[in-house]
DNA sequence: TTCTTATACATAAGAAAATTATGTATATTA
DNA sequence: TAATATACATAATTTTCTTATGTATAAGAA
């Protein structure tokens, strides 16, 4: 595959992120749309994927729902009520990151 | 310390774009410059900058010159003919994956 | 009709890149 | 004289990813 590179620490937010805008999705709707979203340059692996969402389950931010399309399998994900407090945390320490990366690597760049 | 995380994959090329604009450094002022301009956001551990600046070094993109200041050890860090080279794609990559992350997280925002 | 691609889940092995903890040593400040 | 700052370093551990593999169904191309 042609790669793609998915900076470390920011997948869990990405999820919360989606889901609070979307409702609700699945996995495999969650990584076209992130690939959608940026043009192909983040590529969300399976590998990560799925451990980050059953963990994320796990610490009760999110909470699952099965269903059957075509007969096949898919599990929604949305955020539980302690899930959209965090997205909210999660959303503005991320912001914050990227802000001073910016102001690191192109200080020159103005955000609005 | 209140520090905060998330600059996973990203060291190496703050490293290089600070060795860029500054000609040279030694790691204890790396971190102390981070620090500076990002307000106190990004903390660079030692655990993470040592090794970084080593394996930087062993790839060919950095060389050292020892200094002794106040009877005290300094390693002074500059670029390579191939580090100015890298840097400037690894720069490119990291702005890269920034708008990426804007798109994302915040699609109001532009960048100029 | 059969092969490939897409859809949809999952996990295990391994690598990469951090954190945390610890260590050495000198200089400065309270 | 004790604490903090400066300056390096490494080992153990954890987090988070990639790569590889597995199961299964549906759709489209050859």
């Amino acid at each position: 595959m042609g790669n793609s590179k998915l900076y470390k620490g920011s997948l869990n937010t990405i999820i919360l992120k989606l889901l609070e805008e979307q409702g609700k999705m699945y996995g495999y709707e969650i990584t076209q749309k992130v690939k959608d979203l940026t043009k192909g340059e983040l590529n969300i692996t399976e590998g990560a994927l799925y451990p980050a969402l059953h963990k994320l389950e796990a610490e009760g931010l999110l909470n699952v729902e099965v269903a059957k399309v075509d007969n096949r399998l898919r599990k929604y994900y949305k955020l539980t009520e302690q899930g959209e407090k965090e997205t909210v945390n999660r959303l503005a320490e991320l912001e914050e990151f990227i802000r001073s990366m910016q102001n690191l690597v192109n200080p020159n760049w103005s955000i609005e």
